[in-house]
DNA sequence: CCTACCGATCGGTAGG
DNA sequence: CCTACCGATCGGTAGG
């Protein structure tokens, strides 16, 4: 008989990840010490490295998680509905209604990557760039009349604006976040729209 | 006769501060030795020691010397025009056509403010606040049919998009400074001008 | 006696 | 799971 991993092995590695990502979010990565980490978890430092053997796997594992899920529910939208522009509403949901666990794995995937070897900083910038060609054909699916460079721009207008609400919006101020998502899809559809030539498709 | 301080005293500290500005904002502050800004310089560690008493020193400076610039250049938008949709353009402009320093330095001002003790992090945040502050009264010259808390969320979704800019675009591709100028201001300013109760201005 | 530097090294810290 | 400790690193300093 081979000894097992323990059952809970996998949720107390999410757990280290969470009270990771918090501290990680808040001072950066390279401030955040793994007694500091250890400590958030209530364990030893010597816990987490039985769950990730350096620091770095613990980051990369992070975002690798992060990015992934990301991607799946961007590429779960064309199954809620088939209007282009309902699918754009529901990506700037991705992005504003997250979890504070999801949001604080964005702050660090946008800061943080950077502090990791060139070697692992690879897979998950091809995982970012995923996600910003999957918002690009969203946007083509509203408006297929621009020429095909213009729909990087604008792909990255769009992220600009989402990803800044990591910054500044908080979900439990005056603005709730339905309304933000509502006020930056009229924003950004109305200016998007009235680009390119766009000629009333030809109903068959 | 007392001695003076060297004539290319300032020559040199901001020759430092451009070096360092580079390093910091390719590889983060935290990554950047003194002595790798050292040789970036063709100087000795000493050297710099001598400009800046501390590595956070050189950062501050840095940073305050960037975002008072900012703001110098943003008060006087109103200078260039009276037009409130050319005064949005022009502070567009601002933050898109900005020299490499200016780039380099406000990545910096993004990520790397909370490697700075929380003493030192106040007054640039202060003047943050500012540059946030001037950005929502240039939108509210644009349109002011707005309810007054709602300048916010459209002011950081303006900055949002601009900020992001310093993260993907390159004035070295297909795509002029000018064009993205135009584009940005376009989209923003066609959905911003759709929002709140707009009767139409009674001329006298 | 000053400022502008250089080569060398120390004291403290952090990942593992 | 803890404490002790290492090898390496790095910001900052002292002598001339």
């Amino acid at each position: 008989m081979t000894r097992v991993r323990a059952d809970d092995y996998d949720d107390k590695a999410r757990a280290i990840m969470d009270s990771a990502g918090t501290l990680f979010a808040k001072t950066g990565y390279p401030n955040a010490k793994m007694q500091d980490i250890a400590n958030a978890c209530g364990a030893s430092k010597s816990m987490l490295y039985h769950y990730f053997s350096a620091k770095d796997d613990l980051l990369f594992a992070m975002l690798k998680e992060h990015l992934e899920q990301l991607i799946d529910d961007i590429e779960d939208v064309p199954n809620v509905t088939k209007d282009p522009k309902e699918r754009f509403y529901s990506f700037v949901q991705l992005y504003i209604q997250k979890s504070t666990k999801s949001r604080h794995r964005h702050v660090i995937a946008m800061n943080d990557l950077k502090y990791l070897p060139k070697a692992r900083q690879t897979p998950l910038l091809e995982l970012e760039s995923e996600v910003v060609r999957l918002a690009g054909e969203l946007l083509k699916g509203v408006n297929p009349y621009l020429d095909e460079p213009l729909y990087k721009p604008y792909t990255m207008m769009l992220i600009g604006m989402l990803n800044w609400t990591d910054i500044w919006y908080r979900p439990s101020g005056k603005i709730k976040s339905q309304e933000l998502c509502e006020r930056i899809t009229r924003l950004f559809l109305c200016g998007f729209l009235a680009e390119g030539s766009a000629p009333a498709p030809i109903s068959p």
